[in-house]
RNA sequence: GUGGGUAUAGCUCAGUUGGUUAGAGCGCCAGAUUGUGGCUCUGGAGGCCGUCGGUUCAACUCCGACUAUCCACCCCA
Protein backbone atom coordinates (compact mmCIF):
# COMPACT_ATOMS: atom_id res chain seq x y z
CA UNK A 1 0.00 0.00 0.00
CA UNK A 2 1.17 3.45 -1.17
CA UNK A 3 1.56 6.16 1.95
CA UNK A 4 0.44 9.52 1.52
CA UNK A 5 1.44 12.69 3.12
CA UNK A 6 -1.15 13.13 5.62
CA UNK A 7 -4.17 15.46 5.16
CA UNK A 8 -3.88 18.96 4.02
CA UNK A 9 0.07 18.92 3.53
CA UNK A 10 1.69 19.66 0.61
CA UNK A 11 5.40 18.59 -0.32
CA UNK A 12 7.56 21.23 -1.49
CA UNK A 13 9.11 19.79 -4.68
CA UNK A 14 12.91 20.38 -5.54
CA UNK A 15 11.25 21.63 -8.84
CA UNK A 16 9.90 24.54 -6.80
CA UNK A 17 11.68 25.26 -3.87
CA UNK A 18 12.83 28.28 -5.85
CA UNK A 19 10.04 29.92 -5.04
CA UNK A 20 10.15 29.73 -1.49
CA UNK A 21 13.93 30.86 -1.62
CA UNK A 22 12.83 33.70 -3.68
CA UNK A 23 10.20 35.17 -1.53
CA UNK A 24 11.61 34.14 2.10
CA UNK A 25 14.76 36.23 0.39
CA UNK A 26 12.95 39.34 -0.26
CA UNK A 27 11.20 38.78 3.19
CA UNK A 28 14.76 38.67 5.04
CA UNK A 29 15.86 41.59 2.92
CA UNK A 30 12.75 43.46 3.63
CA UNK A 31 12.91 43.28 7.25
CA UNK A 32 16.38 44.05 7.63
CA UNK A 33 15.40 47.32 5.71
CA UNK A 34 12.65 47.82 8.67
CA UNK A 35 14.77 47.24 11.42
CA UNK A 36 12.75 43.58 12.53
CA UNK A 37 15.11 40.35 13.59
CA UNK A 38 14.61 37.23 13.26
CA UNK A 39 13.53 35.15 16.13
CA UNK A 40 13.22 31.63 15.48
CA UNK A 41 10.68 29.57 18.64
CA UNK A 42 9.98 25.97 18.39
CA UNK A 43 7.54 24.22 16.26
CA UNK A 44 5.49 22.95 19.99
CA UNK A 45 4.88 24.74 22.80
CA UNK A 46 3.24 23.76 26.27
CA UNK A 47 -0.27 23.82 25.34
CA UNK A 48 -0.80 26.60 28.09
CA UNK A 49 0.87 29.33 26.42
CA UNK A 50 -1.95 28.97 23.12
CA UNK A 51 -4.71 28.57 26.07
CA UNK A 52 -4.12 32.08 27.60
CA UNK A 53 -2.50 33.42 24.41
CA UNK A 54 -4.77 32.91 21.92
CA UNK A 55 -7.66 32.43 24.13
CA UNK A 56 -9.89 29.77 25.71
CA UNK A 57 -12.75 30.80 23.46
CA UNK A 58 -11.35 30.79 20.08
CA UNK A 59 -11.90 28.32 17.26
CA UNK A 60 -8.26 27.96 17.11
CA UNK A 61 -8.29 27.01 20.70
CA UNK A 62 -11.16 24.80 20.95
CA UNK A 63 -10.67 22.37 18.22
CA UNK A 64 -7.89 23.45 15.54
CA UNK A 65 -5.15 22.63 17.75
CA UNK A 66 -2.47 19.82 17.49
CA UNK A 67 -2.43 18.97 21.13
CA UNK A 68 -1.01 16.06 22.51
CA UNK A 69 0.95 14.20 25.92
CA UNK A 70 4.57 14.05 25.08
CA UNK A 71 6.49 10.79 26.95
CA UNK A 72 6.84 13.01 29.96
CA UNK A 73 3.29 13.30 30.69
CA UNK A 74 3.55 16.74 29.13
CA UNK A 75 0.77 18.31 27.15
CA UNK A 76 2.29 20.15 23.99
CA UNK A 77 0.70 21.60 21.18
CA UNK A 78 1.94 22.33 17.48
CA UNK A 79 2.05 26.24 16.93
CA UNK A 80 -1.02 26.99 15.09
CA UNK A 81 0.03 30.76 15.25
CA UNK A 82 3.64 32.73 15.26
CA UNK A 83 2.79 35.61 17.82
CA UNK A 84 2.58 33.98 21.37
CA UNK A 85 5.74 31.62 21.11
CA UNK A 86 7.55 35.23 19.91
CA UNK A 87 5.85 36.64 23.22
CA UNK A 88 7.29 33.81 25.32
CA UNK A 89 10.67 34.38 24.06
CA UNK A 90 10.26 37.70 24.73
CA UNK A 91 8.87 37.09 28.22
CA UNK A 92 11.21 34.31 28.73
CA UNK A 93 14.72 35.96 27.68
CA UNK A 94 13.88 39.29 29.55
CA UNK A 95 14.22 41.02 26.15
CA UNK A 96 11.65 43.46 27.90
CA UNK A 97 14.51 45.00 29.40
CA UNK A 98 16.67 45.72 26.79
CA UNK A 99 15.74 49.25 25.05
CA UNK A 100 12.43 49.44 23.40
CA UNK A 101 11.05 48.59 20.85
CA UNK A 102 12.10 45.25 20.16
CA UNK A 103 11.23 44.32 16.23
CA UNK A 104 11.12 40.52 15.41
CA UNK A 105 10.31 38.56 12.69
CA UNK A 106 9.74 34.97 11.74
CA UNK A 107 8.69 32.44 9.09
CA UNK A 108 7.63 29.56 10.65
CA UNK A 109 5.55 26.42 9.58
CA UNK A 110 1.84 26.21 11.50
CA UNK A 111 -0.23 23.82 12.32
CA UNK A 112 -4.12 23.89 12.58
CA UNK A 113 -6.73 20.88 11.88
CA UNK A 114 -9.01 22.62 9.73
CA UNK A 115 -10.98 21.02 6.71
CA UNK A 116 -8.39 22.15 3.53
CA UNK A 117 -9.52 23.97 1.15
CA UNK A 118 -8.06 26.36 -1.89
CA UNK A 119 -5.76 28.83 0.28
CA UNK A 120 -6.11 26.39 3.35
CA UNK A 121 -3.21 23.61 4.42
CA UNK A 122 -3.07 21.73 8.13
CA UNK A 123 0.49 22.81 7.69
CA UNK A 124 0.93 26.00 6.48
CA UNK A 125 3.47 28.94 6.61
CA UNK A 126 3.62 32.10 8.22
CA UNK A 127 5.67 34.96 8.06
CA UNK A 128 4.92 37.32 11.02
CA UNK A 129 6.64 40.26 12.30
CA UNK A 130 6.03 42.21 15.78
CA UNK A 131 6.66 45.08 17.64
CA UNK A 132 7.12 45.15 21.31
CA UNK A 133 7.04 48.15 23.75
CA UNK A 134 5.29 51.10 22.50
CA UNK A 135 1.52 52.31 21.90
CA UNK A 136 2.78 54.55 19.38
CA UNK A 137 0.28 54.26 16.84
CA UNK A 138 2.99 55.26 14.22
CA UNK A 139 4.38 51.76 14.81
CA UNK A 140 0.86 50.15 13.85
CA UNK A 141 1.79 51.95 10.52
CA UNK A 142 5.19 50.82 9.97
CA UNK A 143 4.08 47.15 11.04
CA UNK A 144 1.44 47.26 8.05
CA UNK A 145 3.77 48.97 5.66
CA UNK A 146 5.93 46.25 6.13
CA UNK A 147 3.27 43.70 4.54
CA UNK A 148 2.15 45.91 2.04
CA UNK A 149 5.99 46.48 1.41
CA UNK A 150 6.04 43.12 0.70
CA UNK A 151 3.63 42.79 -1.93
CA UNK A 152 4.94 45.72 -3.23
CA UNK A 153 8.39 44.05 -4.27
CA UNK A 154 6.93 41.11 -5.37
CA UNK A 155 4.62 42.84 -7.65
CA UNK A 156 1.26 41.84 -6.52
CA UNK A 157 -1.93 44.01 -7.82
CA UNK A 158 -5.17 44.78 -6.53
CA UNK A 159 -5.05 44.04 -3.11
CA UNK A 160 -7.07 46.06 -0.33
CA UNK A 161 -6.34 47.05 3.17
CA UNK A 162 -8.79 47.20 5.38
CA UNK A 163 -8.20 48.42 8.96
CA UNK A 164 -10.53 48.96 11.97
CA UNK A 165 -10.06 49.80 15.33
CA UNK A 166 -11.62 46.61 17.95
CA UNK A 167 -11.17 48.79 21.15
CA UNK A 168 -9.29 48.18 24.48
CA UNK A 169 -10.91 45.70 27.25
CA UNK A 170 -12.95 48.94 28.83
CA UNK A 171 -14.67 50.45 25.68
CA UNK A 172 -15.07 46.41 24.27
CA UNK A 173 -17.09 45.71 27.32
CA UNK A 174 -19.27 48.78 27.26
CA UNK A 175 -19.89 48.25 23.66
CA UNK A 176 -20.16 44.48 24.16
CA UNK A 177 -23.26 45.41 26.56
CA UNK A 178 -24.48 47.58 24.06
CA UNK A 179 -24.26 45.38 21.06
CA UNK A 180 -25.89 42.37 23.12
CA UNK A 181 -28.99 44.83 24.27
CA UNK A 182 -29.10 45.25 20.54
CA UNK A 183 -29.48 41.86 18.85
CA UNK A 184 -31.45 40.49 21.79
CA UNK A 185 -34.63 41.92 19.86
CA UNK A 186 -33.56 41.02 17.01
CA UNK A 187 -32.18 37.31 17.50
CA UNK A 188 -34.89 35.25 16.15
CA UNK A 189 -34.76 37.06 12.64
CA UNK A 190 -31.64 36.28 12.84
CA UNK A 191 -29.86 32.94 10.63
CA UNK A 192 -29.12 30.50 13.13
CA UNK A 193 -25.46 30.38 13.03
CA UNK A 194 -25.71 34.47 14.02
CA UNK A 195 -27.44 33.07 17.25
CA UNK A 196 -24.75 30.68 17.84
CA UNK A 197 -22.49 33.62 17.23
CA UNK A 198 -24.23 35.68 19.87
CA UNK A 199 -22.96 33.74 22.42
CA UNK A 200 -19.60 33.10 21.68
CA UNK A 201 -18.45 35.55 19.40
CA UNK A 202 -21.02 38.53 18.48
CA UNK A 203 -18.83 41.07 16.90
CA UNK A 204 -18.83 37.71 14.32
CA UNK A 205 -22.28 38.48 13.59
CA UNK A 206 -21.77 41.90 12.37
CA UNK A 207 -20.48 40.23 9.33
CA UNK A 208 -22.85 38.10 8.23
CA UNK A 209 -23.25 37.32 4.54
CA UNK A 210 -26.68 36.58 4.84
CA UNK A 211 -29.41 38.94 3.11
CA UNK A 212 -31.92 38.98 6.29
CA UNK A 213 -28.87 39.15 8.41
CA UNK A 214 -27.50 42.27 7.12
CA UNK A 215 -31.16 43.95 6.83
CA UNK A 216 -31.81 43.62 10.48
CA UNK A 217 -28.71 44.89 11.54
CA UNK A 218 -28.39 47.84 9.05
CA UNK A 219 -28.21 50.16 12.59
CA UNK A 220 -26.02 48.14 14.79
CA UNK A 221 -23.53 49.45 16.46
CA UNK A 222 -20.48 49.67 15.64
CA UNK A 223 -17.30 49.24 17.95
CA UNK A 224 -15.62 52.12 16.10
CA UNK A 225 -18.00 54.69 16.78
CA UNK A 226 -18.05 53.26 20.64
CA UNK A 227 -14.44 54.04 21.20
CA UNK A 228 -13.33 55.51 23.92
CA UNK A 229 -10.96 58.99 24.05
CA UNK A 230 -7.79 56.81 24.32
CA UNK A 231 -8.19 54.13 21.27
CA UNK A 232 -10.64 57.32 19.47
CA UNK A 233 -7.12 58.99 19.62
CA UNK A 234 -5.10 56.02 19.02
CA UNK A 235 -7.22 54.93 15.77
CA UNK A 236 -6.71 58.58 14.39
CA UNK A 237 -2.80 58.27 14.58
CA UNK A 238 -2.81 55.00 12.82
CA UNK A 239 -4.68 56.57 10.03
CA UNK A 240 -2.22 59.94 10.27
CA UNK A 241 0.72 57.43 10.00
CA UNK A 242 -0.56 55.41 7.14
CA UNK A 243 -1.30 59.13 5.24
CA UNK A 244 1.87 60.31 6.35
CA UNK A 245 3.55 57.15 4.01
CA UNK A 246 1.54 57.20 1.83
CA UNK A 247 -0.68 54.31 2.14
CA UNK A 248 -4.00 53.87 0.80
CA UNK A 249 -6.65 51.84 3.36
CA UNK A 250 -10.14 51.51 4.20
CA UNK A 251 -11.56 51.57 7.38
CA UNK A 252 -14.27 48.68 7.89
CA UNK A 253 -15.84 48.75 11.25
CA UNK A 254 -16.88 45.33 10.79
CA UNK A 255 -12.99 43.64 10.79
CA UNK A 256 -13.05 41.23 13.44
CA UNK A 257 -9.73 39.33 14.46
CA UNK A 258 -10.63 35.80 15.46
CA UNK A 259 -7.91 35.82 18.36
CA UNK A 260 -8.52 37.02 21.62
CA UNK A 261 -5.71 38.93 22.16
CA UNK A 262 -6.17 42.09 19.78
CA UNK A 263 -6.94 45.25 21.03
CA UNK A 264 -7.41 49.15 19.01
CA UNK A 265 -5.81 48.43 15.43
CA UNK A 266 -6.96 45.53 14.03
CA UNK A 267 -6.51 44.88 10.03
CA UNK A 268 -6.59 42.64 6.90
CA UNK A 269 -5.05 42.83 3.46
CA UNK A 270 -7.00 41.05 1.16
CA UNK A 271 -6.85 39.75 -2.56
CA UNK A 272 -9.85 38.54 -4.74
CA UNK A 273 -7.87 36.42 -6.59
CA UNK A 274 -7.24 33.38 -4.70
CA UNK A 275 -11.15 32.23 -3.84
CA UNK A 276 -12.85 32.51 -0.70
CA UNK A 277 -9.76 32.20 1.72
CA UNK A 278 -8.88 35.68 0.75
CA UNK A 279 -7.38 37.47 3.65
CA UNK A 280 -3.71 36.92 3.18
CA UNK A 281 -2.55 39.30 6.02
CA UNK A 282 -4.09 39.90 8.74
CA UNK A 283 -3.09 41.43 12.07
CA UNK A 284 -3.06 44.03 14.53
CA UNK A 285 -2.47 45.46 18.32
CA UNK A 286 -2.23 43.19 21.42
CA UNK A 287 -1.65 45.08 24.38
CA UNK A 288 -3.20 42.65 26.94
CA UNK A 289 -1.29 39.85 25.77
CA UNK A 290 2.52 39.89 27.05
CA UNK A 291 0.77 40.19 30.28
CA UNK A 292 -1.25 37.68 29.93
CA UNK A 293 1.19 35.12 29.00
CA UNK A 294 3.15 36.16 32.16
CA UNK A 295 5.51 38.89 31.26
CA UNK A 296 5.25 42.50 32.26
CA UNK A 297 2.75 45.04 31.23
CA UNK A 298 3.77 45.60 27.62
CA UNK A 299 1.90 46.74 24.17
CA UNK A 300 2.67 45.20 21.23
CA UNK A 301 1.69 44.76 17.47
CA UNK A 302 2.17 42.51 14.42
CA UNK A 303 0.86 40.51 11.57
CA UNK A 304 0.75 37.43 10.48
CA UNK A 305 1.00 36.51 6.62
CA UNK A 306 0.03 33.22 4.96
CA UNK A 307 2.71 32.28 2.72
CA UNK A 308 1.01 29.24 0.48
CA UNK A 309 -1.95 32.57 -0.28
CA UNK A 310 1.03 35.18 -1.17
CA UNK A 311 2.02 32.25 -3.42
CA UNK A 312 -1.69 31.62 -4.48
CA UNK A 313 -2.07 35.42 -5.53
CA UNK A 314 1.37 36.07 -7.51
CA UNK A 315 0.74 32.58 -9.20
CA UNK A 316 -3.53 33.66 -10.02
CA UNK A 317 -1.51 37.28 -11.36
CA UNK A 318 0.88 35.58 -13.77
CA UNK A 319 4.30 36.90 -11.57
CA UNK A 320 6.98 34.96 -12.73
CA UNK A 321 10.01 34.31 -10.17
CA UNK A 322 13.54 33.93 -11.21
CA UNK A 323 14.14 30.30 -11.85
CA UNK A 324 16.60 28.28 -10.20
CA UNK A 325 20.26 28.42 -11.36
CA UNK A 326 20.91 26.07 -14.27
CA UNK A 327 23.82 23.50 -14.74
CA UNK A 328 26.68 25.46 -16.42
CA UNK A 329 28.30 22.74 -17.92
CA UNK A 330 27.80 19.24 -18.48
CA UNK A 331 30.32 16.40 -19.37
CA UNK A 332 29.68 13.65 -21.77
CA UNK A 333 32.24 10.92 -21.50
CA UNK A 334 32.06 7.80 -24.07
CA UNK A 335 34.01 4.34 -22.44
CA UNK A 336 35.47 3.53 -19.05
CA UNK A 337 38.69 5.79 -19.12
CA UNK A 338 36.99 9.05 -20.46
CA UNK A 339 34.20 8.45 -17.66
CA UNK A 340 36.86 8.43 -14.65
CA UNK A 341 38.19 11.73 -16.40
CA UNK A 342 34.82 13.33 -16.71
CA UNK A 343 34.41 12.43 -12.83
CA UNK A 344 37.43 14.51 -12.12
CA UNK A 345 37.03 17.21 -14.60
CA UNK A 346 33.76 17.76 -12.83
CA UNK A 347 35.00 17.82 -9.41
CA UNK A 348 37.80 19.95 -10.13
CA UNK A 349 35.64 22.33 -11.83
CA UNK A 350 33.19 22.39 -8.90
CA UNK A 351 35.84 23.03 -6.30
CA UNK A 352 36.08 26.35 -8.83
CA UNK A 353 32.55 26.86 -7.84
CA UNK A 354 31.01 25.85 -11.59
CA UNK A 355 27.58 24.29 -11.94
CA UNK A 356 28.98 20.77 -13.60
CA UNK A 357 26.86 17.46 -13.82
CA UNK A 358 28.22 14.60 -15.50
CA UNK A 359 26.12 11.53 -16.87
CA UNK A 360 25.34 8.14 -14.32
CA UNK A 361 23.19 5.76 -16.18
CA UNK A 362 25.96 4.78 -18.45
CA UNK A 363 23.86 6.56 -21.22
CA UNK A 364 24.80 6.36 -25.18
CA UNK A 365 26.75 9.77 -26.53
CA UNK A 366 23.21 10.87 -28.15
CA UNK A 367 21.37 10.18 -25.07
CA UNK A 368 23.77 12.56 -22.87
CA UNK A 369 23.41 15.42 -25.17
CA UNK A 370 19.57 14.81 -24.85
CA UNK A 371 19.84 14.83 -21.35
CA UNK A 372 22.29 17.76 -21.07
CA UNK A 373 19.44 19.53 -23.27
CA UNK A 374 17.21 18.60 -21.08
CA UNK A 375 18.42 19.85 -18.13
CA UNK A 376 19.22 23.37 -20.17
CA UNK A 377 23.02 23.07 -19.46
CA UNK A 378 24.64 26.01 -21.20
CA UNK A 379 27.94 23.93 -22.42
CA UNK A 380 28.84 20.35 -22.98
CA UNK A 381 32.20 18.89 -22.89
CA UNK A 382 32.15 15.83 -24.87
CA UNK A 383 35.25 13.15 -23.57
CA UNK A 384 36.41 10.49 -25.73
CA UNK A 385 39.37 8.07 -26.40
CA UNK A 386 40.63 10.58 -29.15
CA UNK A 387 40.26 13.48 -26.56
CA UNK A 388 42.26 11.61 -23.66
CA UNK A 389 44.70 10.82 -26.26
CA UNK A 390 45.34 14.37 -27.84
CA UNK A 391 44.42 15.63 -24.22
CA UNK A 392 42.07 18.07 -25.43
CA UNK A 393 38.33 17.97 -25.09
CA UNK A 394 35.83 19.63 -26.95
CA UNK A 395 33.36 22.35 -25.50
CA UNK A 396 30.17 22.48 -26.78
CA UNK A 397 28.00 26.12 -26.67
CA UNK A 398 24.11 24.30 -26.77
CA UNK A 399 23.17 27.80 -27.80
CA UNK A 400 24.54 28.38 -30.84
CA UNK A 401 26.13 24.66 -31.50
CA UNK A 402 29.70 26.05 -31.76
CA UNK A 403 32.35 23.62 -30.88
CA UNK A 404 35.99 24.97 -29.63
CA UNK A 405 38.59 22.94 -28.60
CA UNK A 406 40.34 23.23 -24.90
CA UNK A 407 43.29 21.45 -23.37
CA UNK A 408 42.04 18.71 -20.73
CA UNK A 409 44.17 20.44 -18.23
CA UNK A 410 43.11 23.85 -18.20
CA UNK A 411 40.58 23.96 -16.11
CA UNK A 412 40.95 28.29 -16.17
CA UNK A 413 40.65 28.08 -20.06
CA UNK A 414 37.73 25.63 -19.88
CA UNK A 415 35.72 28.29 -17.59
CA UNK A 416 37.08 30.85 -19.59
CA UNK A 417 35.75 29.46 -22.89
CA UNK A 418 32.26 28.40 -21.37
CA UNK A 419 31.75 31.92 -19.81
CA UNK A 420 32.39 33.37 -23.62
C1' G B 1 -18.18 19.64 12.33
C1' U B 2 -21.81 20.50 7.72
C1' G B 3 -22.73 20.48 2.34
C1' G B 4 -21.43 19.60 -2.97
C1' G B 5 -18.01 17.80 -6.95
C1' U B 6 -14.30 14.26 -8.40
C1' A B 7 -11.50 9.39 -8.30
C1' U B 8 -8.99 5.60 -15.49
C1' A B 9 -0.89 5.37 -17.27
C1' G B 10 4.28 9.42 -13.91
C1' C B 11 1.04 14.16 -15.45
C1' U B 12 -3.59 16.29 -18.00
C1' C B 13 -7.72 13.80 -19.59
C1' A B 14 -11.03 10.66 -23.39
C1' G B 15 -13.89 6.06 -22.87
C1' U B 16 -20.40 5.83 -26.94
C1' U B 17 -27.35 3.26 -24.61
C1' G B 18 -23.34 -1.66 -19.38
C1' G B 19 -20.56 -5.95 -24.28
C1' U B 20 -15.29 -9.16 -25.15
C1' U B 21 -7.50 -7.03 -26.55
C1' A B 22 -8.88 0.26 -21.83
C1' G B 23 -7.10 4.98 -25.39
C1' A B 24 -4.83 10.05 -26.58
C1' G B 25 -1.48 14.10 -25.63
C1' C B 26 2.65 15.19 -22.66
C1' G B 27 6.61 12.84 -19.93
C1' C B 28 10.09 8.54 -19.59
C1' C B 29 13.32 4.76 -22.31
C1' A B 30 15.36 3.08 -27.05
C1' G B 31 16.20 3.59 -32.31
C1' A B 32 16.35 6.56 -37.44
C1' U B 33 24.62 3.88 -40.50
C1' U B 34 29.68 3.98 -37.49
C1' G B 35 31.23 9.89 -31.57
C1' U B 36 26.77 15.25 -30.76
C1' G B 37 21.00 17.98 -28.21
C1' G B 38 16.57 20.99 -29.79
C1' C B 39 12.32 19.68 -34.87
C1' U B 40 10.37 15.21 -37.07
C1' C B 41 9.42 9.90 -37.51
C1' U B 42 9.34 4.75 -35.45
C1' G B 43 9.15 1.43 -31.44
C1' G B 44 8.91 0.27 -26.09
C1' A B 45 7.91 0.26 -20.88
C1' G B 46 3.99 1.77 -17.79
C1' G B 47 -3.14 0.80 -15.64
C1' C B 48 -6.46 -5.12 -10.52
C1' C B 49 -10.12 1.95 -14.23
C1' G B 50 -9.31 4.56 -5.55
C1' U B 51 -11.02 0.17 -2.02
C1' C B 52 -14.85 -3.22 -0.58
C1' G B 53 -19.60 -5.01 -1.51
C1' G B 54 -24.19 -5.26 -4.55
C1' U B 55 -27.28 -5.52 -9.32
C1' U B 56 -26.39 -8.28 -14.06
C1' C B 57 -25.17 -13.58 -18.54
C1' A B 58 -21.68 -9.38 -18.57
C1' A B 59 -19.47 -3.42 -14.75
C1' C B 60 -14.30 1.44 -16.05
C1' U B 61 -19.59 2.30 -17.10
C1' C B 62 -25.42 1.29 -12.69
C1' C B 63 -26.24 1.22 -6.99
C1' G B 64 -24.24 1.41 -1.79
C1' A B 65 -20.48 1.98 1.81
C1' C B 66 -15.60 3.41 2.85
C1' U B 67 -11.19 6.14 1.77
C1' A B 68 -8.71 9.98 -0.65
C1' U B 69 -8.87 14.60 -3.03
C1' C B 70 -10.99 19.38 -4.57
C1' C B 71 -14.44 23.33 -3.56
C1' A B 72 -17.76 25.90 -0.26
C1' C B 73 -19.79 26.86 4.81
C1' C B 74 -17.72 27.61 9.70
C1' C B 75 -13.25 29.89 10.83
C1' C B 76 -8.72 31.92 9.52
C1' A B 77 -3.06 33.06 7.25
Amino acid sequence: MKIQGPKGTKDVLPSQAYKWHYIESKIRELCSINGYYEVRTPVFEHTELFERGVGETTDIVQKEMYTFMDKGGRSITLKPEGTAPAVRAFIENNIFNEPQPTKMYYITPCYRYERPQAGRLREFHQFGIEAFGTQDPYIDAEVISVGMALFKTLGIRNLELRINSVGCPKCRKEYNAKLKAFLHPELLHLCKFCQDRFNTNPLRILDCKEEKCKERLANAPYMLDNLCDDCKTHFEGLKKGLDIIGLDYIVDPKIVRGLDYYTKTAFEIVSNDIGSQGTVCGGGRYDGLIEVCGGPSTPGVGFGLGLERLLLIMESQGISIPEQEKIQIFIAAMGEKANDMAMKLMFMLREASIRAEKDYLSRSLKAQMKYANKIKAKNVIVIGDEEIQKEIIRIKNMENGQEVNVPLNNIDEIIKEMER
